[in-house]
DNA sequence: GACGTATCTTGATATACATCAAGTTTTCAT
DNA sequence: ATGAAAACTTGATGTATATCAAGATACGTC
């Protein structure tokens, strides 16, 4: 806890995380089109964010677990573009934006943070199109598993095994391939002795391979 | 003008954006890599911005014109993640980011306008994912010249001619394409009627037509 | 515990776009 | 003004991934 707040301060940074809410597996945390309100921090569970074209394509823009937060599109217009979706039972922050908003302006650290995080989002946003616009299926799945590995051991998971909470669909949505291609690679990558993959569970056997597939070395 | 600024205000506000540069026709703002101090709000002039895969891929990941901030790329790490290089002769205001942080706190209608600029690109980088995970060649290239005549025409040009600032390779690669399918493309538009191309001249000459490609009625 | 449904895998075939190639037009520097 | 380089167009061919299809596995519900 950075040094400079009294307690009067801590309980009123405290009262932004006050209230919480529960999401069932499968439900929307909020839907594009909805007033937008609160920024919301997860606290348990695996969300996904989605946009759709008007004939009902759908494009998964995120994943997200424990610790992020989403609603960040919201701002702009006061209502939000994506829809948020549960993948497990997940459990919320939610957080007024207008007490966001107060309160930064008191306390510069807490400013510095949301400015961060919207800017995160926007770097992340930028590698995922260089992924969609540049790389194949096999360094698109590549990427994907090495980051998602990367988030779940910075939260105490393991460094090399987990269990994926979204479909073979919701993979290839948000990489821009179909899901037997998505099927595929795994089972392309788990021939070549890479990963490990069982249905829903993965474990990378070798991730300097996977590393090498997405960063194929410059050809000299 | 916003109401509720004295003239000591409006000096202070004035300072932030102060310092101009100018950058010629091909050269960067600033690269990935360096060190980041300011937002830049273009006063005239066309950008590109771009990241890259490590063995030197190129993902063009917008086109800015007047009136647009660039450099939020740079708030989360203090160093810049894109390269900002002028498509043309370009002249720019330098804001230093300390000084809009100071000043966002003082004047809630600065942060919330730096706020909704930052949320703003998190949706338009949104509709891009969507553009490259799940349309096709014609479809982008008809969300593109709409978006790009839309923000042209909200700056006094014309609603239905334009003079393109990049190359058929900057376009294809905004766009998850090769420079000859974006050829090709334009071609086929003009063949149909929809546009009048002249290497970079175009003419929007039926915006329905396009509008249609871009959203395709859903099969009912 | 059985059944229906969702998810996943794998094979055969189709296709949109990439790649390769050659020629044309435009731009820019001298 | 002239030549070289960059940008653009168009055609022929190749290929990565989509599509179509069928079966296998896992999951949730009664």
């Amino acid at each position: 806890m950075p040094v400079g707040f009294d307690l009067a301060d801590l309980a009123r940074l405290d009262e932004v995380v006050a209230t919480r809410r529960k999401i069932k597996q499968g439900q929307p945390l909020f839907n594009s089109g909805e007033v937008f309100t609160s920024l919301y921090a997860i606290r348990t569970g695996f969300f996904k964010t989605s946009v759709s074209t008007e004939d009902g394509r759908e494009q998964v823009t995120g994943f997200q677990m424990a610790g992020e937060i989403m609603g960040l599109d919201g701002i702009v217009n006061d209502h939000h573009s994506c829809n948020a979706i549960a993948l497990e039972d997940a459990e919320v922050c939610v957080m007024p934006f207008s007490n966001i908003e107060d309160l930064s302006r008191e306390f510069p650290i807490l400013q510095r943070h949301v400015h961060k995080i919207m800017s995160r989002e926007i770097v992340r946003e930028n590698s995922v199109m260089l992924l969609l616009g540049n790389m194949r299926a096999e360094e698109r799945l590549a990427a994907f598993l090495l980051n998602l590995v990367q988030r779940l051991h910075a939260r105490g998971f393991s460094k090399s095994e987990f269990v994926l909470r979204m479909t073979r669909e919701e993979i290839g949505s948000y990489l821009g391939m179909k899901l037997e291609t998505v099927s595929r690679t795994f089972s392309k990558f788990a021939d070549e002795g890479i990963i490990e993959v069982k249905q829903r569970y993965v474990r990378i056997a070798d991730p300097d391979a996977l590393q090498k597939i997405f960063n194929p070395q410059p050809c000299i």
